[in-house]
DNA sequence: AACACTTGTTCTCTTTCTGTTCTTGTTGTA
DNA sequence: TACAACAAGAACAGAAAGAGAACAAGTGTT
């Protein structure tokens, strides 16, 4: 994951947002192109978080070349394995398994894929998990009910997430992050929020669209 | 991608050009015709990327011998691999509408299509409708939502039917059958059920799926 | 053959772009 | 307090890009 390589924040987001993108830029973006999509203003701001993403492996050194702003092999390798392979049709999305509040994600042995409409998915890697338990029920997500993640280590307040919290618990849940503290709140009237340190939460994807059999 | 090799910008450029255009030239495009179709003015300049090309071996080195820019066997291969893409639209299913309490369903003037997972949808022939309103709230259906509905003129006692009253109103609600009324009864605390003699009611569909969007 | 013309090539000079480094300042944390 | 993350901006060196001149080899015309 994500946490393995030590970014801080914005490295990180940074390094998503070069994943996620990676497609839909013709050449590697420059300094400036790339301060303009993250809304940055300084140029050597940017370069120092970059630099940070050469020493984690991430970026490759472009030494006083210009060449723009190009991820490793290895940055490519890493994300693909987490793309859980788009070897078959690219339009399906693979079914990973079910997230309950307090238990680990319970991969299924076996994936396998669902073919879902764009209008519920995003451009970038999403993958889905089927709900357990009633955490998110005043919000319209149910028991059994299938969410569509998209694969993401940040994420804006107020957005639901899939959280990892101390490594071993993944529970979806809205999240409000502070300086000091990451707040993960449940939509149901009858459960409380939690409240952790920033580095006990890691962020493994963010809600992008749900489904509901009535079958 | 362009990336790959390494090429500056206008390097990339000018080759994308002439990939792009490589059917349209009857003779491969001399330097002059080129700086026209890039916009130069002075050949050297033009020349200079052609250099860079030739050395990354996407344009044939023409040692003051032939006329005109031509591109290599391999420029041509590397770029006429990535093409192809082939969309099913077998078992895509219909968007056809929006549904809202008391209005008749409101048709769409070019159907689009939605491809569903198996799991949300039915054998039987099935179409989509958008919903408006909290007539189901409770139930988890929220205003934006879409619902797949099966194709069906008769249901079982509460299920959740499309139904349409006195052959005007469209309504999305659960449906309970008696030998003398028929009552519809929406999802949402603040509503109330609605009672209709039978032969008022028609019933379009049953509700099988449910999916909503969070971008 | 002599000539004009085209076309690829090389060269110099100049301007713009881009990665990099540094300094300054703000904010939140240990 | 000291420290880390972050942002903004100035300054700089090298790279990339453009213009134009000059030259060499080929083509076509008369």
């Amino acid at each position: 994951m994500l946490g393995d390589y030590n970014l801080t924040r914005k490295q990180a987001e940074i390094f998503d947002f070069l994943i996620q993108n990676r497609n839909h830029f013709i050449l590697p973006p420059t300094l400036d192109e790339l301060c303009v999509a993250m809304g940055l203003k300084s140029r050597g701001s940017l370069h120092k978080h970059i630099r940070g993403l050469i020493n984690a492996g991430l970026v490759e050194a472009s030494n006083r070349k210009q060449r723009g702003i190009r991820l490793t092999e290895q940055a490519l390798l890493t994300t693909e394995t987490k793309e859980i392979n788009h070897i078959d049709e690219k339009d399906n999305i693979p079914f990973v398994g079910m997230i309950a509040a307090g238990v680990p994600i319970e991969a299924l042995e076996n994936i396998s894929y669902m073919r879902i409409p764009d209008e519920i998915k995003t451009e970038s890697s999403c993958y889905i998990l089927q709900v357990k338990g009633d955490s998110m029920i005043d919000d319209g997500i149910f028991d059994g009910d299938w969410v569509i993640i998209e694969q993401r280590s940040h994420a804006r307040n107020g957005e639901i997430v899939v959280a990892l919290v101390d490594k071993t618990d993944a529970t979806l849940k809205y999240i409000e992050q502070y300086p000091h503290e990451t707040v993960l709140v449940p939509a149901n009237k009858n459960m409380k929020s939690m409240r952790f340190q920033p580095d006990q939460v890691e962020i493994q994807g963010v809600l992008v669209g749900q489904m509901r059999s009535y079958k």
